[in-house]
DNA sequence: CAGCAGGGGGCGT
DNA sequence: CGCCCCCTGCTGG
């Protein structure tokens, strides 16, 4: 749930990571083909023991995952089947809590609400970021996160890029960062209106704005650019001055999304 | 067709 | 580990 800022670019996609041994996960996981665990039965293979496992599980004929709840029979071949059971069954947690932010229509599972995001409302995965993320809000709803943190030197870094279109750049070196926040915001308007984001192209696309009352105005970088898929996107890079927490939850752009403009 | 849910895999933390 | 992905079958409108 904590916030990070995203100081670890890597150097084959747009992935930023918080940490030098995050970033080294997201290389062996996203861009290794190597599959060192192997299953005996089968011709299935992972990079990683606990995925093994996992799957190992499947194997079993008897239900490997027990209810510990007194009294209670159920039982399933994964653990997470037994955890949403739990959650249902003894702790009367049925209500959907995963809330789209556009239309408010609610959602028992997350994978649920983002096939309706993607249906419904047409929402892309930023690139780089190969799944959405929700985040849970005050009133106990999980929605879509619409925010990330990275540093000032990776969001120039980024921008740069965007402008000559060209291949990627090196990853950082660890001196050059700062502690300085920044957070993209792709962003697309409300349902309303149906958004015709032509060129700003004039040299400098950065757009001041004050956000909430404490923090200090960030500066936002809008930047139509084209994504992995080919896609038009708009995207909010938001840098602000606070050098430790990031601020509070500065209101996105009403609607803000990864929605593209293509198809 | 939309939403729900079970099962199983990928991977960020 | 936990969250989210896909695939798939079921259900109600």
């Amino acid at each position: 749930m904590r916030n990070h800022v995203n100081h670890y670019k890597c150097p084959l996609c747009d992935m930023t990571c918080p940490l030098p041994s995050s970033l080294r996960n997201h290389m062996r996981f996203r861009h290794s083909e190597d599959r060192p665990f192997k299953c005996d039965c089968c011709d299935y293979s992972c990079k990683n023991l606990i995925d093994l496992r996992k799957h190992l599980d499947t194997h079993s004929k008897e239900p490997a995952y027990r209810c510990d709840f007194e009294n209670c029979s159920f039982s399933a071949r994964s653990l997470c089947s037994v955890k949403s059971h739990y959650r249902k069954v003894h702790e009367g947690d049925s209500e959907p809590r995963y809330k789209c932010h556009v239309c408010d229509k609610c959602f028992t599972r997350g994978n649920n609400l983002t096939v309706h995001l993607r249906k419904k409302h047409q929402f892309k995965w930023p690139s780089g970021h190969p799944r959405f993320r929700y985040k849970e809000h005050e009133d106990g709803y999980m929605r879509l996160q619409l925010v990330r943190y990275e540093s000032v030197e990776l969001t120039q870094q980024l921008l740069r890029q965007l402008q000559e279109g060209s291949d990627l750049g090196a990853s950082l070196s660890e001196s050059s960062l700062q502690g300085t926040i920044l957070e993209t915001v792709p962003g697309e308007p409300g349902p309303q209106e149906e958004a015709e984001e032509e060129e700003e192209g004039r040299g400098d696309e950065a757009t001041a704005l004050s956000a909430s009352q404490d923090t200090p105005s960030p500066v936002i970088h809008v930047v139509n650019q084209t994504n992995a898929q080919g896609e038009r996107e708009i995207v909010y890079y938001v840098l602000s001055e606070a050098p430790g927490e990031p601020p509070q939850p500065l209101s996105p752009p009403q609607g803000a999304s990864w929605k593209s403009f293509g198809e």
